[in-house]
DNA sequence: TTGAAAGCGCTAACAG
DNA sequence: CTGTTAGCGCTTTCAA
């Protein structure tokens, strides 16, 4: 491998020069850099990043932050991210992080030994304690989930609203039992979430049933499919269930059908996120669309600038509610 | 930020002891070591990987290359990675090609110009030529998808095998009209796969029919149903169906469905990589199971030996087919 | 327009 | 057991 100094000298040139080439700067006369680049075509020369990342006291790398990777809702988001992020020459450290306190911690060691220049953490169960403290002294993005207050920006979308529209969507299809499976309220977005589901409960004159209301620890298809076994098993079971992702709608979908029972005929259904499969189902399923990519460039553009010392403000995304045939009676 | 000298100033040592200290070094004293650590701890400091990785001419990342992030296959195989990277001490450069050659060169240079010290391809589509060049000076395996006698190591799985198995499996049901949902053969695992279905097709006395072999693009949703729409319009279509990805074939199923036709009773599906999508289907789905996160781990555990300087071996792991519901009549 | 030289933060060879 | 020193490959100031 060919360093500057090779290139320097075959040019006949100093190193000094060879760099300014290298950067496109316009102090170099035509001759001098037709002999640089000659040099570095016949060496065959590439720059080493190491070189000049320690010189710039920077990685170019983006620390991405996801509790699963198999979440299809993250795989669009990182899509968006990596779109901008290849576009301002950075690149992306994908890390899961299984929702594990330890493990990332190995990640946000990236960015204090600078393997990274900044975060983008998406994951709801991030320990907010140290990210603030992180915060302070490196460029941080909250992306989807976020913490209120903590001063580290954010892009995300309504979700209390988002819910209460898919909820007064099924009541206002008729249902009167209307369930919800939402995930642990120790996240913000599953507070937001609950909120929407009251607000539009209360607003239609509906009664709060507590045993519709389901928990999960994860937002997969099994936990989707257990919490559905037991709003079935209810003396009075809903006719309608709002999940709060897509996989759990999923799951509640095949338990439904398990039970020889019929959507949206005997239970409508909606989810949330419109990940790719929600419309493999049969039937597809009503959802909330996230505008997942939108939020993965905004997400990578607010790095960025805040990794360039730039002051960002918060976002907040539409959202869209999508109806399909599984809330088509 | 503090650095390395100015940890060596307050515990009253040399940069070379901090250095030591900071790589376990047995050669140090205790009491000598205890300063340090005293001195890191009050200054908080973290070593930099910029200066690390600079001096030992190595990045510590992985080069992952994919077709598309969104794929459930892929997704699997590199949490495998990931789990035998970070206990290695390495990071993984997840990069996504969109099997586009351009998008593909800039990741290679991420190899070249050393931010990477490895590549793991996942790419069908990836330049052979390209990548021949570059494993000349830089570790490379491929997994999944290979090139034969190209010195380039793989781990990957018997694709004939895998095929024949499974159309033997539809046959054996009784299944005479056996159709095939394949993707481009420019592909080797198309091609091998190609093999398996006829062999299995001519094993068992039955006639090619040429109609019964369909190619696609990509490997998606909406492929398999394009695919599938194809094969019912024939005068006498398939009752059974083979297709080469579990999204494939849950396009099939959709499509079939759609028609206001059974599976498994009118047509029978199988599909194959065995993604979590294929047991939340209804009817679930028959499958091969790939070993996903096993050839995650091994792919890089072969990254890694390379790395090192190691001669590695060509690895082939088992497959199983997995009998579920799309398949029993 | 170009070159000399300093230095980013670290490790390792060598000397003591 | 510890310190001195060179140097990894690059960019950038300063001077010419």
């Amino acid at each position: 491998m060919a360093n500057i100094q090779q290139v320097a000298k075959l040019a006949g040139v100093s190193v000094a020069t060879v760099s300014r080439v290298l950067n496109g700067q316009r102090t170099v006369s035509a001759k001098t850099r037709f002999k640089v680049e000659q040099a570095i075509e016949k060496l065959n020369y590439e720059p080493s990043m190491l070189g000049r990342n320690l010189r710039n006291s920077e990685s170019r790398m983006l620390l991405i932050l996801i509790p699963a990777i198999t979440n299809p809702f993250y795989s669009e988001v990182i899509k968006g991210i990596e779109h901008i992020a290849i576009s301002s020459n950075y690149n992306i450290l994908l890390c899961e992080t299984d929702s594990s306190p330890e493990r990332e911690n190995i990640y946000f060691d990236l960015v204090r030994t600078k393997m990274a220049d900044g975060i983008i953490s998406m994951d709801p169960a991030v320990n907010t304690e140290t990210l603030k403290v992180l915060a302070k002294k490196h460029a941080i993005i909250q992306c989807s989930e976020y913490t209120p207050d903590s001063g580290i920006p954010y892009v995300t979308i309504d979700n209390e609203k988002a819910s209460y529209q898919a909820v007064k969507h099924l009541i206002q299809l008729g249902h009167k039992a209307v369930a919800i499976i939402n995930s642990d309220e120790k996240y913000l977005y599953a507070r937001q979430r609950m909120m929407g589901y009251k607000r539009a409960i209360m607003e239609h004159g509906l009664e709060l049933n507590e045993s519709y209301i389901i928990h999960t620890q994860q937002l997969g298809f099994e936990q989707g499919q257990q919490a559905m076994r037991k709003l079935l098993s209810l003396g009075e079971r809903p006719t309608a269930v709002f999940t709060v992702s897509d996989l759990l709608a999923i799951g509640a979908l095949k338990e439904i059908n398990n039970q020889g029972l019929h959507v949206p005929n005997d239970i409508a259904v909606a989810g949330f996120d419109k990940i790719d499969f929600s419309n493999m189902t049969n039937p597809t399923l009503t959802t909330v669309a996230q505008p997942m990519y939108k939020m993965g460039t905004i997400a990578a553009e607010m790095l960025i600038a805040k990794i360039k010392g730039q002051e960002v403000e918060d976002v907040i995304l539409d959202h869209e509610l999508v109806i399909r045939q599984s809330t088509l009676g």
